[in-house]
DNA sequence: AAAAAATCATTCGTATACAAACGGATTTTG
DNA sequence: CAAAATCCGTTTGTATACGAATGATTTTTT
């Protein structure tokens, strides 16, 4: 039984923040969201997330919104809140389910998410951009399976 | 001049907010904090991060250890004040800079980072664990590409 | 159909995040 | 050395995040 030889007792490595994969999302993450908010500085990028959505979807209730855009009740409810104080979106109750508040784009704010996407292609670029072309790829390959 | 054959007009695709590196970095965070609160429920990420930064360099003033862990002075000052109320953290004046604050683990901080310390590997070990040993390696190298 | 379970929107409380502005202290510059 | 620039900690205000609880309403189960 040819033995291979044990790992040289790493002795637990050291414990280093910078190397926690936790980390590391969370300061990439960061970077991401200066350069969003030097892109795009009057939407924040929940409530950009929210009008995408809506374009991609169309009028949805609101905790089902909350669903495809990875927030909770009690914070897309939030986001709708300012986005309605903002006449980009509206509410309307569902005539067959009286517990459903249907959220839809007005007109104002399909206009301005349509302004929005190419600066918002931009972000993703810039974003990505340390990475080369095949690089690209499997980051975001290898980060989709880490969901 | 061989023309290179244009992209077959790819017309804009269409943007999707789920092919976006942002929202994938959110919600691969969003995953992440959702292990890490099972595993370690009495102390928050960033007050984790805070006791592991002292503990890997020793007392810090308050903007510098907030620098070391990507966080700003307004919030490592609420970070701090928690801590210290419950005693894991302690603060002193700088004898030498009037404007600094040091912050410095307490013995009942100290003990309690130890025994985190396996549970927090766990925790990076659980979130990485849908890549292969190589994926893992590659991730993380592209990761830190984009900070 | 009545009871049980699930869903919806809302509210409360706590904890990041970060821009902006502030006074005080130190460092840099001219 | 004096002025300017920078750094330090703090406060205020806005915006996520999310657990937990609530009441109203479906849906599912029995």
């Amino acid at each position: 039984m040819t033995a291979k030889a044990p790992t040289p007792n790493p002795k637990t490595a050291p414990y280093r923040l910078d190397d926690q994969i936790g980390h590391l999302l969370r300061r990439a993450s960061q970077r991401h969201l200066a350069i969003y908010a030097q892109t795009i500085p009057d939407l924040t990028p929940m409530q950009f997330a929210t009008l995408a959505k809506l374009t991609e979807a169309g009028a949805l209730s609101q905790n089902a919104l909350g669903r495809l855009t990875a927030m909770d009740g009690a914070t897309i409810k939030g986001v709708v809140d300012r986005l309605k104080n903002r006449e980009l979106v509206q509410t309307e109750n569902d005539k067959t389910d009286r517990r459903r508040t249907i959220v839809s784009l007005t007109e104002k704010g399909s206009d301005l998410l349509r302004h929005l996407l190419v600066p918002a292609q931009k972000i993703s670029d810039e974003t990505i951009k340390p990475l080369s072309a095949s690089e690209q790829a499997i980051f975001l390959h290898l980060l989709r399976k880490l969901i």
